[in-house]
DNA sequence: TTTATTAGTTAGTCAAACTAATTATCTGGG
DNA sequence: CCCAGATAATTAGTTTGACTAACTAATAAA
């Protein structure tokens, strides 16, 4: 029965998060595009397209810092920028069909993942973890 | 009822976790050492004193890496070197008064961020989170 | 219509990661 | 016993991603 105190509650959830974390960038590595790219491609895919600074702020980071992010994203191909139509400074990021394939190869190879590790556990464990993230989630709110 | 298949267990703690670790983030930013020094001081606080190798490894980065953010925590006065007696190319890290000093202090200062979130929960989500931190760290072996 | 604001980019800086090369020390086989 | 090779740490140099500040272009407001 393990211990039920904040802190250490904290502290051991702190260390699973890092744990976790680290073994899925291990897998996201081998797209050969970097975490923070990786990143803002996924929000642009399930997102969908968005100008810079609503892209900014989700992966909260500064307009300069994402502006170079988008920019290497596009010349790697993975997103194509169009000015917008309507206000002729902001621009309207969006996921090529490159990127969205990308994007399907690092789910297909997560997957995989997957299948070595949570399936392992048992159903009711599964439904534990899954409870777990929305507890998670609640806190960091 | 959250979804308990493993693609979807898998993002929700993706999320969360990287959730949770931006909010302890925010808290330890207020040190004024940076996340990848005070994991290093952390390290050598409750590992004991160690070696550089030793203590690289521990942290998952190259000797190289270590060997700045070791020279930089010991200008700042949180760790002390010293050529091990018995392999003199070897060199002993330990975490000084102040380093300790400096750990606590985060320590109380996490707490009382806890306090304010992790101490809402009622007893049972608190086990909840508990056991899934095991589950997690079971996964990511 | 002039002034202020907003969107995005560019330039320059910094920290932290890496590899490769260097220095100093240790160790084992002839 | 001693030298060749291994090992510990550091140093040099590069890359990436973060920041701020300064800039351009376009829009909104006074």
């Amino acid at each position: 029965m393990p211990r039920t105190d904040s802190i250490e509650v904290a502290n051991a959830l702190h260390r699973a998060s890092i744990r976790l974390l680290r073994m899925v960038r291990a897998v996201d590595d081998q797209t050969g595009v970097s975490a923070p790219k990786l990143s803002a491609l996924s929000v642009l895919t399930f997102g969908g397209p968005q100008n810079l600074k609503t892209l900014a702020r989700a992966e909260q980071v500064t307009p300069a810092t994402m502006s170079k992010l988008v920019s290497d994203l596009e010349a790697a191909g993975l997103v194509a920028k169009r000015i917008d139509r309507a206000d002729k400074r902001g621009v309207r990021i969006e996921v090529t069909a490159k990127g969205r394939t990308l994007m399907e190869e690092g789910r297909k190879r997560r997957l995989a993942l997957l299948n070595k590790c949570i399936a392992k556990l048992t159903r009711e464990e599964r439904a534990q973890l899954a409870e777990a993230s929305a507890l998670m989630m609640r806190l960091a709110e």
